[in-house]
DNA sequence: TATGAATGAGCCTTCATTCAT
DNA sequence: CATGAATGAAGGCTCATTCAT
């Protein structure tokens, strides 16, 4: 009966939330290993301890997962991108404080990357994914501008811009296939090695990110 | 009857091949489209012409296609590969031909790669893909090979090896989301100017690569 | 999602198990007189009023009813043979009354035995059907070891013992084909009077079954 | 474009019949290892050497050729049988060589008497099978009118004369599933044995069949 | 004769979703 | 809230059969 209801009482109100939230991270990490579509209801209902009915108070439907998956990965993202952006640093800081918060919010949320990334084609296809697709445009929208006052301001050095921008969404984009939390390297110092190949040589080791990685 | 078993008669052999082509062909296209689980048997039989029945001459299963389509991919790439870095050239000029044959057949094969790319939790978790997997991995090893190559030369710097794999891998997997055949740049004007990113300065617009590319 | 896993509560099970019990009677009926291959789950859908898709909620697979119909057979006949044989009668008391009760379980199963039959190549060749060969084998062997006991102690005479099971096993197995019951002849009459081929002629009428039988 | 119509130039119809012959017989074999309906043409296909096409100039259908194995079973069976009847030697000499025909038939044609067992359903549902059900009756009626002569003349001796044939229908129906050629006992010598078990004790050892056993 | 391509109906099974309890 | 029963639409695949060559 509730899925798009849920309760007004603030008690149970908290934990319809945890409960919501414990079948979105079971349905990321499950969508992650196994695919969206290859992924049942009843694989869901094994993950959660739910009967397969009881999801259905959670969610209106299993694309509602998908794209509760989508909004908790790029929601949080914008408004960290935009405050970054919204600074008087200057761009390659700019640049340098995206990258790492980029890759932060990734490491903590690689299942939702993955499922990102790998239902693409129904993202970008279907009608009822604008708002999503919206998100993704929006982000990108905000890194091109952080290049475009770089180039600008020459503390950023492209052969291509256009070409530049790609390159780090991609390298991004990838990186939930094999970042993982406490390994050799961390977020921060990845974002800051990565920066570094568009950084004019005359701005590298200014910043203090950079500093902090050479301490390292 | 046969499915596995093309026919032997040359004639027929011909036939045959062109048919299974032009089936893997619309296969890659569909997927990459809709997805491989939401492309059903008689989506391909639309695009093929063939009754859903006939399909099975081609193909053992649906996901016969899925590995045909990898394999397609993936071959004929490891193939060009193995070819250029058994080469005596340097190895700035490994780096720089190989991402010029990855561009270039990445350009002709869109298709395949995106299906590549999205059916990663098969490729990767099911028992029956190793062989997939393995090329896959054949492949990037060829490429971190030159990369110590030309570490150990000095052709290029890197602030982290492991990290400009990395972003390499990462970026040219992401070029088929956007990269398109008669686009503002040719693949091998893209391959060139990533290149350049890992090419340490002095080595820079010294390959004839480099040469071409300023002259363009 | 069940199909393997029962409900758990009492009143549920019953519902269950109750309703399990009516889709493999009408699975037995509709195999017996169709065939295992010719029946479709359509036809089950239409013999029980489930919709094709519940009748997954009472077996995992058309060949689990086929299972359930021969343990259905074998398990409660297997029971009795072994408390028969457990008796201290007399060899010729303990044939006749394996065969009264033998034929009094066919009596009441001949769709199941009909099916039994039929699927032979489909038993003795499938792995997984070991378990149920293996009840098949036990039942004859108890009825192999009555037999070598009455020849043992003169209650039985056979040319052969060998061929007097094998003829044993022929006519009980022939049974379902004409056996019904309300006929001219009780199952415990028939089993007399079969009995009777095999009992030493000095043995015969004396036990309690051949008295019972004399007076009707 | 034939199946029905053989070749009429008597050299092409020689090869014809044998290769017919080849195709039934090796369809008796997988019908009876795997049942009817799960042997498929593409198996007859690999067991003839002939491809699925190939195997429609030697039979209108797959039915025709389980059709073809019941009449291959049936009508030589009913011909010796009638020549039997027809004698003019004794109610129990006749039963002796009906039986010793039967077995030695049923010994040459197993995996035909096999598939005519496993297929009953569908004989005798069917309107088109009509008349492989009336040579079956046919061959029942000639073993009854036996056993009533036999009654009559005192040479055998029956508690129930109708069970009697039931008896006997379900221990040689039963046979091939046990007999093999070239086993501990000879088709003969099981049909004496059986024989034996109706014969009244004046008449046994009197027959020449009975004098051959005994010496054996 | 014989082949292999092709068909199209049918089959078992899965699954998201609904609903009475 | 939660459950388990039930649905009905698909989906992948098999297969007997036909037919041009």
């Amino acid at each position: 009966m509730s899925a798009t209801n849920p309760p007004t009482r603030p008690a149970l109100r908290a934990r319809y939330d945890e409960r919501r939230q414990a079948l979105i991270d079971a349905a990321a990490k499950l969508f992650a290993e196994r695919g969206y579509e290859q992924t049942s209801i009843g694989d869901l209902s094994g993950a959660t301890g739910l009967a397969a009915g009881g999801i259905y108070h959670y969610t209106a439907s299993k694309e509602g997962l998908l794209i509760a998956i989508c909004d908790e990965l790029l929601d949080p993202l914008l408004a960290q991108a935009r405050t970054i952006a919204a600074t008087d640093a200057p761009p390659d800081a700019h640049l340098r404080d995206l990258l790492r918060a980029w890759l932060l919010h990734i490491e903590s949320h690689i299942p939702h990357m993955l499922v990102f990334t790998q239902e693409r084609h129904t993202i970008e296809r279907e009608p009822q994914w604008r708002a999503v697709r919206r998100k993704r445009e929006d982000f990108e929208q905000i890194l091109d501008t952080v290049l475009v006052a770089g180039e600008a301001d020459g503390s950023m050095a492209f052969e291509d811009r256009g070409l530049a921008l790609l390159a780090l969404l991609g390298m991004v984009n990838y990186a939930p296939q094999w970042l993982r939390p406490g390994g050799r390297r961390s977020a921060e110092e990845i974002a800051d090695v990565w920066c570094n190949l568009f950084i004019a040589p005359a701005s590298r080791g200014a910043s203090p990110g950079r500093a902090i990685y050479d301490r390292a």
